[in-house]
DNA sequence: AATACGTGGCT
DNA sequence: TAGCCAAGTAT
C-alpha cells in the first residue's frame, strides 16, 4: 500500500461525502466541545454520545464552567455513560486547561500528559481542533484496515495496533486528513462492522482482502472477570456509584451492601470495602471511617 | 502484556 | 439467552 493510492482515498471521500453523518461535535469550533466527545466516545457507542452530549453541556457549557464544578456535580451528569472515572479525569483535564489559560497543547507528548487522554484521543485532537495531518486508530480503524489489507475471518483475528498504526500513517492523504479520519470511522461502525459486515454497500469492497470472506465473527475466547454470582465486580462499582448519585447523604456499609447486591450478608462487607477503596483510590467515593470495620459511610467525592 | 474499568443493545 | 460488542485509558 502507497501514500495517496487514490484507489482507496477517492472511493472513501466519495463515500463521505454522501453517506457520512452528521453528528453535532462534527464542524465544531468549540475546542470544549470536541474534547467533550472524544472522551464520551472512548469505548462508547454514537448512539449512547448521541443521547447524553447535549444534556451535559447544557450543564457545563464550557471548559471553564466544568473546571469550577464540584467533581460530584460532574459524576452526577455523567449518569447512565458508564467507565466513571472519565468523569473524574474529564474534571481533572478541565482544570489543568484552565491553569494553562485555555491553551489546547498542540503536540501528542503534551496531550498525553493530560488525564484521560491516550494516543487515540491525543491524535483526534491534533486532527480535529488544530487539524494537523495525523492518522487515529479506533476499533472501527483497527477492525476496517485489518479486514482491507489482510485476510481476516473473524474479529479475533485483528492485527496488532503497532501495525495498524503504522499502516494509518502509511494512506494518510496530504489534505482534508480530519474528514479521513472520520470517514474511516464511519466506514467502520456503519458498514465494516464487527457482527455482519456489508460488503456490498462498501466503499472498498473493490480491493478488501476479507470481502464477503467473513465467518462467524468472535469465537467466545473472553475470559470471565472476578466477581459475585458471576456478576463482574465492575457492575457493583457501577452500582455503588449509581446508588450515591440518587442519594446525596450516602450510605453505611451494610446499608449500601444491599442496595447494590440482594443476598448481601456482613460476610461480604470485606468484599464491599475492597470495592470502596478501589472507588476511594480512582476519587470517586469519599469513606468515613467508624470505629468498627461495618461502621463506616459512602459519599459521592 | 494483561487486566480493570459501565452500560445497554443485539443476536 | 449467554455472550459479544462498543470513537480507549491507566497501571
Amino acid at each position: 500500500m502507497r501514500r495517496n493510492d487514490r484507489r482507496i482515498i477517492s472511493p472513501v471521500r466519495r463515500w463521505y461525502r454522501r453517506y457520512g453523518r452528521s453528528l453535532p461535535w462534527r464542524g465544531e469550533s468549540d475546542p470544549y466541545r470536541i474534547i467533550l466527545s472524544e472522551i464520551m466516545l472512548q469505548q462508547t457507542q454514537v448512539s449512547r454520545v448521541l443521547g447524553h452530549y447535549p444534556r451535559f453541556l447544557r450543564r457545563f457549557p464550557s471548559m471553564p464552567s466544568l473546571a469550577r464544578a464540584r467533581q460530584r456535580d460532574v459524576v452526577l451528569a455523567w449518569r447512565g455513560m458508564g467507565y466513571n472515572n472519565r468523569a473524574v479525569r474529564l474534571h481533572a483535564l478541565a482544570s489543568v486547561l484552565v491553569g494553562r489559560e485555555m491553551r489546547i497543547p498542540s503536540d501528542a507528548a503534551s496531550l498525553l500528559e493530560l488525564p484521560g487522554i491516550g494516543r487515540y484521543t491525543a491524535h483526534a485532537i491534533l486532527s480535529s481542533v488544530h487539524g494537523l495531518p495525523v492518522p487515529v486508530v479506533d476499533v472501527n480503524i483497527r477492525r476496517l484496515l485489518s479486514r482491507v489489507f489482510w485476510r481476516m475471518p473473524s474479529t479475533a483475528d485483528m492485527r496488532s495496533e503497532p501495525e495498524i498504526w503504522r499502516t494509518a500513517a502509511s494512506i494518510l492523504p496530504r489534505r482534508g486528513v480530519y474528514d479521513w479520519n472520520q470517514a474511516l470511522m464511519d466506514i467502520g461502525a456503519t458498514i465494516c462492522t464487527a457482527r455482519l459486515p456489508c460488503c456490498s454497500r462498501c466503499p472498498l469492497g473493490g480491493i478488501c482482502a476479507s470481502r464477503k470472506r467473513m465467518t462467524q465473527a468472535g469465537r467466545g475466547t473472553r475470559k470471565s472477570e472476578p466477581g459475585v454470582h458471576g456478576v463482574p465486580n465492575r457492575i457493583y462499582r457501577g452500582r455503588i456509584v449509581e446508588a450515591l448519585r440518587r442519594k446525596e447523604a450516602g450510605f453505611r456499609a451494610e446499608a449500601l451492601g444491599r442496595v447494590i447486591h440482594p443476598d448481601f450478608t456482613p460476610h461480604d462487607i470485606p468484599w464491599l470495602k475492597s470495592l470502596l477503596e478501589a472507588l476511594e483510590r480512582d476519587g470517586l467515593v469519599r469513606i468515613t471511617r467508624g470505629r468498627t470495620l461495618p461502621d463506616f459511610r459512602v459519599v459521592l467525592a
